[in-house]
DNA sequence: CGTTTTTGACCGGCGC
DNA sequence: GCGCCGGTCAAAAACG
């Protein structure tokens, strides 16, 4: 079915979920790699991150790109590039009491010494204009920041429901500001909400049967290595069992791998890592 | 009127 | 210790 749609590699624009559906999108990596290197420790992300993505099916029906993980709990061992990836935030991960009087929680909430966990952290790039894609869930904005050495702001959103410390970052990438650069940090413990704003879940998403591929070289050669994602209709996430995955294998090459469907919960369209050069 | 966004202040980590 | 910086808070404003 790579062929169900104009299979030319061109990048394209997406200005709506919608139009994402039926399109694809190749990125150079170098290109990606490029412009986290210079904004965030992250690094190219792994077979095993994989299962983050999966956590958002609707995006993975998105346009985009590349996929970039955090160095963190599952990550690759290969700090080249965040030697602050460590260090950086291991903020308030389990901003349990946002409501009471988290100024001096902040401190007492932790032992001494004691280095919060960082919760897993997931972080790709979409070729958009609408800065915050719409992927399922519902976000509430909870502050922006001017970004170093680039003129666009990075905006912070926590998943809305409760007890949910789902937290997401949105930013333009100064380099390409076509890009959006959004990062996923933790595990949503519920469902994604029946009621989205917007046709997220419209007809033409439901009732299909698909899968989303994503092409990539399993070792990272990330050289001149070209990240596709194919859009392909999901499932029927109301019949989706916990094994009526499908996968649909491209050509193959050297690596084809099927990720494993744990952290799916039994929503999300079978997709499949595979390796194209 | 409840929810979300805006935005300056604040906090903690880190490097110097 | 001080300043920078990324991240968060929270009151006020905006929104629907």
């Amino acid at each position: 079915m790579a062929d169900h749609k104009n299979s030319s590699l061109e990048e394209k624009s997406f200005t709506s979920l919608t139009d994402c559906l039926q399109s694809s999108l190749v990125m150079d990596y170098n290109s990606l790699e490029k412009v986290f290197n210079n904004s965030s420790p992250f690094q190219p992300i792994s077979p095993s991150n994989m299962g983050q993505i999966r956590n958002y099916p609707y995006l993975n029906l998105n346009p985009n790109s590349p996929i970039v993980s955090s160095s963190s709990i599952e990550a690759d061992p290969k700090e080249s590039l965040g030697d602050k990836s460590g260090s950086m935030e291991d903020n308030e991960g389990d901003q349990h009491g946002v409501g009471e009087s988290s100024k001096q929680l902040t401190k007492q909430g932790k032992e001494k010494g004691e280095k919060k966990e960082r919760e897993a952290r997931v972080a790709f790039m979409t070729k958009s204009e609408i800065d915050h894609l719409e992927d399922g869930y519902r976000w509430r904005k909870y502050g922006q920041k001017a970004v170093k050495n680039s003129s666009y702001p990075r905006s912070y959103y926590r998943c809305t429901t409760q007890k949910c410390n789902v937290k997401k970052r949105v930013e333009r990438s100064f380099q390409d500001p076509s890009m959006v650069i959004t990062t996923y940090e933790g595990k949503h413990n519920h469902p994604i909400p029946s009621t989205l704003r917007g046709p997220v879940v419209s007809e033409h998403l439901l009732g299909h049967r698909g899968s989303c591929l994503f092409h990539r070289d399993h070792s990272f050669p990330r050289q001149h290595q070209e990240f596709l994602v194919m859009n392909q209709p999901p499932v029927n996430y109301q019949s989706v069992g916990s094994k009526s995955y499908e996968c649909t294998h491209l050509n193959n090459s050297n690596h084809q791998e099927v990720v494993d469907y744990g952290l799916l919960q039994d929503i999300v369209p079978s997709m499949l890592l595979k390796h194209e050069s």
